[in-house]
DNA sequence: CAGATAATAAAACGAACGTTCAATTAATTC
DNA sequence: GAATTAATTGAACGTTCGTTTTATTATCTG
């Protein structure tokens, strides 16, 4: 046989992206297969090959994807106007957000990174301290206003990022807590953190 | 040839834990092959099978150690006298001393969970829930003597481990923070967190 | 110094890996 | 409805994997 009855390239592609997501959170880059990979597709392993030329394409593929949307997120989310307890409450609030919704597609960039070439490795790591360098500039902001107290702009935004993130380690939505009631604990959390003076 | 001049079983598996370390912590556990270990070691892989069965059975074994030594190390560090502030605090610092000290296999344990047998896996996650616990029990009597605002134990100390073990992701010594700076603003910095009055 | 044991080498096993290529069929175009 | 293009299959490639087996040599024991 070939190409069978109602085939189509693009939700072909979008199968595979999305079972790919779901394996390699679960299971690791390294340890799934493209033969397994295309048994969850529902599809030859050659046929994978029609979309993604090698393994580590569509792992790259995966992960620049996540990173725009998070990009793209918090430029949605910002808020045009507020001080710095602003700005930091929504940025707290937005990246929660973000991240519970996206846990498998997060759990692949922070796992897998090691995975990628030198090349798309920095590619990665440049979107992700472009999106961390907005959370230093909040805390500059807020310092420099007097609203915060931060020891260190830089150690404090990796402690905060490292904070919020690993809500996916732990948290699963349905169980005792909703998301609302997560976000707005770690949101008091982050402003004593910072020591917020009008949180 | 066989057996090499001045070859000696034990310190043959010592090399062997520590380039497994090393290596694993830098390529991940699917990536190292049983071959590269070998050559790292600068032994025949089939050397390694005196030591360890299975590379599983390898990868258990690091984890195992390092749980149990940062079990003992807490053991060893926690203060017999003294409130939930001064706690808190010791807490902190022999975390952060304890990671930063290890970093490769606190990498190692924190990465490759998956590449674990669900029995073994059950047995580390009991050791880290263990760990864990002394945190939430911190934070409890801290909140029941009017020291600390804490909206959630449990979420807490899930955001101060994952903040404080994030040291590692970010942090190289040698560079522009010695790690007695590094652990003094992360104290400073969960003392707010948690709303600690007599910090 | 002989015998036992510990430590390793050398070679091989079958299985699984990422990937390629040619053939084949469905859908589209003219 | 013939020609073209898109989508996929089926089979195979060479390589690498974890592991096992057997032989060999160094060291230890009495």
């Amino acid at each position: 046989m070939a190409r069978t009855a109602g085939s189509d390239g693009e939700r072909t592609q979008a199968a595979i992206r999305d079972a790919a997501v779901n394996l390699i959170a679960r299971y690791g880059y390294e340890a799934v297969s493209m033969r397994q990979l295309a048994a969850e597709v529902g599809v030859q392993p050659a046929a994978l090959y029609r979309y993604f030329p090698t393994k580590e394409d569509l792992l790259y593929d995966l992960m620049t994807a996540h990173m725009n949307a998070l990009v793209a997120s918090w430029e949605t989310a910002r808020p045009a106007t507020g001080d710095a307890t602003a700005l930091l409450a929504a940025f707290v609030r937005n990246h929660i957000n973000f991240h519970v919704e996206r846990r498998h597609s997060t759990h692949v960039n922070n796992m897998e990174l090691r995975s990628l070439s030198r090349d798309r490795l920095s590619t990665i790591l440049r979107l992700r301290a472009g999106y961390e360098k907005e959370l230093r500039q909040i805390l500059r902001q807020g310092a420099d206003a007097g609203l915060f107290t931060v020891e260190d702009v830089t150690l404090t935004a990796m402690a905060i990022i490292q904070m919020v993130t690993g809500v996916i380690v732990w948290f699963r939505p349905d169980e005792r807590l909703s998301v609302a009631e997560v976000t707005d604990t770690y949101h008091k959390m982050t402003m004593r953190l910072v020591g917020a003076r009008n949180a």
